[in-house]
DNA sequence: GCAAGGTC
């Protein structure tokens, strides 16, 4: 670069508030002329400059993002001018949209009159895209341009006046990355779109879409993850099933407080192993005091303010949903309230002066006095912010620009959103909570306990953080050796649940750990799961499949296809890396991905079959005899039993099994499955005069006859309300046509759904699988010890004995067992898994013939006798007289009562838990 | 009528 004459330098920045910026720092505000160009966004900014001693007149404008779009050549853009598999090879374009012509003509007309072209785009790959996208209009209209790339990581003085007396070449790499990502994602796009679209929107009744022409069940490379991600959890949830656990529960009550100790074992699925340790801590409920650890604890400040988190906070604090939240963030931006709002940063800059913002916001009335403490050496409130390892190199942390106690127009969501940008901010240069925490450990009877207490003894950044608090409790004073007894000593059962549908934070969450999308785009796949009508969004920011989208979801998967899965995306963006540090050739990432996906779109194709099983799992088809109306009013089988709300319907699925499920479904559940031998089924307008709630109408079933038993007729009325004894011995017989489970994933179905299923057939019982008798499931057979053992898991500690004994409470058989415990091995015990029961065989008087009673009952009174008897130590039996209060498992050989022992949920100590009929699973 | 990525 030789001195000498002035040369006219053309400057280009991503976004106007860049080129703004960037003229402002350079010409140190003097001499800063600004016109307009064509377009009304982006103006021109003139001034003097030199470079390395060249004296330049330097012109700076800016685009708005991408200059170009990508799209196939006219003859393949019509959705049925060509097969979508050839949109895996269609010749495509980059061309200019309309909406941006003004902004390229200014850039053509000021090229031409310039010497250098100085590219200010974003530090980062789309960022160079759109740098060449720069060259190729400017070169265009002036082929001599000496082309330039300004490298700055922040829009600060320093930073940019190095960075121009440091130009570099743009970097040809990072931009072929981006090309070969927008080819990608526009032919993996467009084919499975036009594919899905063109082959589902037509076949099935599609209820809720509104104009059936503007359907379109798109694909994307980012949206259908989200999808997954969403349906992965609703299954999650389908699947669960409610496990039963045990845990003991120690507190202790003393005047200055009380201390709920936790069971170091944490919950114990086993019930007898549980019951067994119960036994021994409530012989010897003495609790010796083990351990006592007094620390000091800090909660830290969150890390400086980045999209993600301004999303996700937004939504948790606010309920705020992400694609509001930025486009409130967008505004206050604009008005040049807050930072620029789409960055992946979340540390500050060594040289941004932060004192300076915090004075700033020193005269606000709610905030204002912690701003003023933060600046006050005295109060040592200060710290520097922590350093969150994300930097995109091109914006700073999102903090406030500008003070405010609020505007005019703003609305409520504005006024929040400045608020947690400031008190964010002012957070984040404070110092951390700072609490005094303790932990006690006891031993009752060898089992360990323990209970934490925490007081805060310093708020610091939470008294300007009002979003986060710092729970914790005190606890009594106790100290290592000291012995008491505990107030309550509880054996409680509480049932495992499923995790929650997915919040939008956590959503965000899921794609930010698999790389879906862009801080700047995350939102707006969100949003296109609402606008396709493949998810909903509850009034919790909770997000369920639509049967849409579970539908599309399962046929994929169906077909063994990840296409829902994150999978994709991480691998193009492991392309993307490689070709921008030159490892790989755009050239040869595009064929093999493309060759890949041509490869997966044509087998997608071939088993199309699988999404339209899928889908008519849940929609009607459009083609099938008869009009819908017609069709509809001849399927109703009766009203829903379970929800009260649908009707049950008769359905024919794919595979051509029957089943009679609610209208309500995925909601309701409620399914009636139907032989597997049946041939047609037909709805009749016969009513059963015994089922309810009715009406139920009697089915005219057609069996196939090689399938059934020579005595029973092909021919058979049948009803599914219950009643029909034919069809629930030919379903025993022939087996149902309950759907098959898949050998991989999660999906409510496997060996886990086959049981819910079980569960869900409410209507009609079958025959019982144990005596093969009539009249109650296997679930009810009197020849079974419990009717709760196949939701219950079998105890690994202990074996079923050979006789049994009954209670006089509940009438439930109890087992024999063994125990095999350290301390009880090889002895016999009694236990009912329906009441809670429990004895040791040895203290049943040597009876335990079958049919024997134990009073049960026992146990509640002596629970609710002499709350302190049990600190009085071990004395004479007490509870109920006459039958043999030593049977029973509270009031145990030494009579000693155990106190406070009650349900957890509702409090009634007449019951524990898990049979609690407030219990909630 | 299709993607995802910029940006206003």
């Amino acid at each position: 670069m030789a001195a000498g004459r002035t040369v006219r330098v053309l400057n280009v920045a991503e976004k106007p508030s860049v080129a703004k910026a960037v003229a402002g720092i350079l010409s140190r505000n003097q001499g800063l002329r600004v016109r307009n160009g064509r377009s009304r966004f982006n103006r021109i900014f003139e001034f003097d400059y030199s470079i390395r001693g060249q004296h330049c007149h330097m012109l700076f404008t800016s685009v708005t993002g991408h200059l170009m779009e990508l799209e196939f050549e006219e003859r393949y853009r019509k959705w049925h001018s060509c097969d979508p598999a050839d949109l895996y090879h269609a010749p495509v374009r980059k061309f200019v949209p309309q909406d941006k012509l003004d902004i390229k003509r200014t850039l053509e007309e000021e090229a031409r009159k310039c010497q250098w072209l100085v590219l200010w785009l974003d530090c980062d790959r789309e960022g160079e895209n759109i740098a060449f996208e720069v060259v190729e209009i400017c070169s265009a209209a002036n082929n001599h341009l000496n082309i330039w790339r300004a490298r700055f990581s922040a829009l600060i003085d320093r930073e940019i006046h190095e960075s121009v007396q440091n130009l570099v070449r743009p970097n040809q790499l990072f931009a072929d990355a981006v090309d070969a990502r927008q080819e990608i994602d526009l032919r993996i796009g467009a084919s499975f779109t036009r594919f899905q679209t063109m082959l589902l929107k037509d076949a099935f009744v599609i209820d809720f879409a509104t104009d059936d022409r503007n359907l379109v069940l798109s694909y994307g490379p980012c949206q259908f993850p989200t999808l997954g991600f969403v349906v992965e959890r609703y299954w999650e949830i389908q699947a669960h099933e409610p496990e039963e656990f045990w845990t003991i529960n120690c507190s202790h009550t003393l005047d200055e407080g009380i201390a709920t100790f936790n069971w170091m074992r944490g919950h114990i699925f086993d019930y007898t192993y549980a019951v067994i340790i119960y036994e021994m801590c409530t012989l010897e409920p003495t609790a010796t005091v083990t351990k006592v650890k007094n620390q000091e604890k800090l909660k830290y400040p969150p890390h400086p303010l980045n999209t993600i988190e301004l999303e996700k906070r937004a939504s948790r604090y606010f309920r705020m949903s992400s694609e509001h939240t930025m486009k409130v963030a967008e505004e206050l931006y604009q008005s040049g309230f807050i930072s620029y709002p789409r960055t992946e940063t979340d540390c500050f800059s060594a040289r941004t002066d932060l004192h300076a913002m915090v004075q700033e916001q020193q005269g606000h009335p709610l905030w204002g006095s912690y701003a003023q403490r933060l600046l006050d050496p005295e109060a040592r409130l200060w710290r520097s912010p922590s350093n969150g390892g994300h930097d995109d190199k091109a914006h700073p942390p999102i903090h406030p620009t500008k003070y405010s106690a609020g505007e005019s127009g703003w609305s409520q969501d504005h006024h929040r959103l400045y608020e947690l940008v400031v008190r964010h901010f002012l957070a984040c240069v404070s110092q951390p909570a700072i609490g005094a925490e303790t932990i006690v450990e006891i031993d009752i009877a060898g089992e360990q306990f323990s209970v934490s207490g925490r007081v805060i003894l310093q708020k610091n950044y939470l008294d300007v953080y009002r979003f986060e608090s710092w729970g914790g409790s005190m606890i009594p004073t106790y100290s290592v050796g000291q012995q008491f007894i505990p107030t309550a000593l509880t054996l409680d059962s509480g049932v495992t649940r499923p995790p929650p549908l997915l919040s939008e934070a956590d959503l965000l969450n899921c794609m930010d750990k698999a790389g879906i999308g862009t801080d700047a785009t995350m939102h707006d796949h969100i949003k296109k799961l609402l606008d396709r009508c493949y998810a909903t969004k509850d009034s919790n920011t909770r997000f369920s499949p639509t049967n849409l989208g579970e539908a599309l979801v399962m046929g994929y998967d169906d077909m063994g296809y990840e296409l829902w899965k994150p999978y994709l995306r991480s691998m193009m963006e492991c392309d993307m890396k490689a070709v921008s540090i030159g490892t790989k050739r755009k050239a040869e990432v595009l064929e093999t991905c493309l060759q890949q996906m041509k490869a997966c779109f044509l087998d997608a194709r071939l088993n199309k079959v699988k999404l339209l099983e899928a889908m008519a799992i849940f929609f009607e088809r459009c083609n099938r005899p008869g009009t819908n109306e017609q069709q509809g009013a001849v399927d109703i089988v009766r009203p829903c039993s379970a929800c009260q709300e649908s009707n049950m319907v008769l359905k024919r699925k794919p595979d051509g099994n029957f089943m009679v499920g609610c209208l309500g479904f995925p909601q309701c559940r409620n399914v009636v499955w139907l032989p597997g031998s049946i041939s047609t089924a037909t709805v009749t307008n016969h009513i059963c005069d015994s089922c309810s709630p009715g009406p139920v109408f009697k089915i005219q079933f057609k069996f196939r006859r090689l399938e059934i038993p020579s005595d029973y007729d092909v021919d058979h009325l049948g009803c599914i309300g219950g009643c029909d004894e034919t069809l629930k011995q030919l379903t025993e017989i022939c087996g149902t046509g309950s759907r098959n489970p898949p050998s991989t994933s999660a999906r409510g179905r496997g060996t886990t759904a086959s049981s819910t299923n079980a569960q869900r057939v409410s209507t009609m019982q079958g025959v019982c699988e144990h005596c093969r008798q009539t009249g109650h499931s296997s679930n009810d057979c009197p020849t079974q010890v419990s009717r709760r053992q196949s939701v219950r898991p079998r105890g690994r500690n202990s074996q079923r004995g050979g006789s049994s004994v009954s209670c006089n409470s509940c009438g439930t058989l109890c087992a024999l067992r063994t125990a095999n415990t350290a301390n009880n091995r090889g002895r016999k015990f009694y236990s009912c898994q329906e009441c809670n029961f429990f004895v040791w065989e040895d203290s049943v008087n040597g009876n335990n013939t079958q049919g024997q009673s134990v009073p049960h009952a026992s146990y509640r009174r002596a629970a609710n006798s002499g709350s302190n008897s049990s600190r009085r130590g071990r004395r004479g039996r007490g509870g109920r007289s006459g039958a043999s209060t030593t049977n029973t498992r509270f009031v145990s050989a030494t009579g000693e009562p155990v106190s406070g022992m009650s349900c957890y949920i509702c409090g009634d100590p007449s019951h524990f838990a898990n049979v609690c009929p407030d219990r909630d699973i």
